[in-house]
DNA sequence: TTTTGAGTTGTTCGA
DNA sequence: GTCGAACAACTCAAA
């Protein structure tokens, strides 16, 4: 007899993992994932074949127990946990919109059928809602946010136990997908520490550099739960160095916007501070955005690494978001779901709350007129050339950082690389206008 | 309630 | 080449 189901999400590990620990604390344990065509809809390939192979990588550490079902999870959780005979099933809570909504649904189904629904824990430090303002309010301030947060403090790491897994119901097979070596919770407690042994010491100089790569890479592993940011934090106790410091920062960021994104969940595809901005609609100058052919190295530099690998240095996907709102005047839900298709760490806070902060319309805005010049950033922060010339083989005799301005040198064109499809001067003026022009709408608007 | 200080990540221009 | 000012005004958080 089946104690509990484990339907896994966004916690495809077994260490530090309070919601498993609770399961086995009851009985045996039946582990499920649930592939959900609403939510694999918006995902591309390489976001579908990481997430197979976390599952893949799942399904060994379970002994070959993970049961894997596709369907609607309000039937198929319910059928599983009868079938299995199961009288509870456990989760890891789920913050963000889709998830709330099919949660309270699949809770409401398994009421219907006498079988409990547990929540313990969730993919955050501090659970999203939980850190508020005296009077009770949530922040909308990033630095006062991580003041509270800090205070507020988090659990140690759950204890792992020996959990007793059963399998009793079908599985499907999993869809075969490339062996993917960065996928799993393995692949992601050696990634750390290879970064805390290695690159921590310099994150805080050179994590804005594409050139150097050294930035953590775990994002990935976050987005699946493979690894939870409380054994990082734990794992960071008493260092107090410059890089520790920020790396809890970034850390901070990420639970920073789940806590927006849980306050407001309307704010994942609609403006957080509504902007009457005049955009243009998709067009010809867009779609060589999204293939890295704009004539402007750094940015066609990052939708090419976007493109080939799934995955954007952060630095860079301000600049092509930036240069996407303020240069091709194009509204920020377009990029933000080119980037949800395509990033392998894809996460509906962090990648549309990021695009929000671009844009000025979301936390912390930014002033209207701050913005990117994708070749002095590219010049400032990948100051040889080499992030450019390593995505773009047309620049690849252009050498140190005029490979940044192909325009200025006699031989720039020869490999093939495109002309720039706007004057970055007047399309700069032209972003000033209106964004003056929305704000004063807003103004009039509200009086 | 009022006041005060502060707010991730920038660019340009002119001295 | 370097450096400071201008680019604006609003909202938030806390005293």
């Amino acid at each position: 007899m089946t104690d509990s189901v484990l339907w896994f999400r966004r916690d495809l590990r077994l260490g530090d993992h309070p919601a498993l620990t609770a399961a086995a604390a009851a009985g045996t344990v039946l582990p499920l994932f649930v592939l959900d065509p609403r939510l694999l809809a918006g995902a591309g390939e390489v976001r579908r074949n990481r997430l197979l192979a976390s599952l893949q990588a799942l399904r060994s550490a379970t002994d070959g127990a993970l049961v894997v079902r596709t369907g609607n999870p309000v039937e198929v959780v319910p059928a599983v946990a009868a079938e299995g005979g199961a009288g509870s099933v456990h989760v890891s809570g789920e913050p963000f919109p889709y998830g709330r909504r099919r949660d309270a649904r699949v809770r409401k189904a398994l009421q219907d059928n006498t079988i409990d629904w547990v929540v313990t824990g969730t993919p955050y430090a501090v659970g999203p809602g939980r850190v508020v303002k005296g009077d009770g309010t949530p922040y909308r301030v990033f630095t006062p946010f991580s003041r509270a947060w800090r205070e507020h403090g988090w659990r140690d790491p759950a204890s792992n136990r020996s959990v007793r897994w059963v399998r009793r119901v079908e599985s499907e097979d999993l869809p075969t997908a490339d062996d993917d070596p960065r996928a799993g919770e393995q692949a992601a407690l050696q990634r750390w520490a290879e970064f805390r042994d290695d690159d921590l010491v310099r994150y805080d100089r050179e994590r804005d550099r594409p050139d150097l790569d050294t930035t953590s890479r775990l994002s990935e592993h976050l987005k699946y739960g493979e690894i939870h940011p409380r054994t990082l934090l734990a794992d960071l106790v008493g260092r107090r160095g410059d890089g520790a410091q920020r790396f809890r920062t970034e850390l901070c960021w990420r639970e920073f916007y789940a806590d927006v994104l849980w306050h407001r969940p309307d704010s994942a595809w609609h403006d957080l501070n509504p902007l009457p901005m005049d955009y243009r609609d998709p067009d010809e100058q867009f779609q060589r955005w999204q293939r890295g052919a704009t004539g402007f190295p750094m940015v066609d530099a990052g939708m090419r690494q976007l493109a080939g690998e799934g995955w954007m240095h952060n630095r860079v996907r301000m600049i092509t978001a930036s240069f996407l709102v303020k240069h091709l005047h194009i509204w920020w839900p377009h990029g933000a779901r080119h980037f949800l298709n395509l990033l392998r760490d894809g996460d509906i806070a962090s990648n549309n709350h990021g695009w929000q902060w671009v844009a000025g319309t979301g936390t912390d805005a930014a002033p209207y007129f701050r913005i990117f010049n994708p070749v002095t950033q590219g010049v400032k922060f990948d100051p040889d050339g080499e992030y450019v010339r390593r995505w773009i083989p047309e620049l690849a005799h252009l050498p140190g950082k005029s490979a940044h301005q192909p325009w200025k040198h006699p031989d720039g064109y020869v490999g093939g690389y495109p002309e720039r499809v706007i004057d970055l001067g007047a399309e700069r003026t032209e972003a000033l206008d209106r964004y003056s022009a929305a704000r004063a709408d807003n103004g009039s608007g509200h009086h």
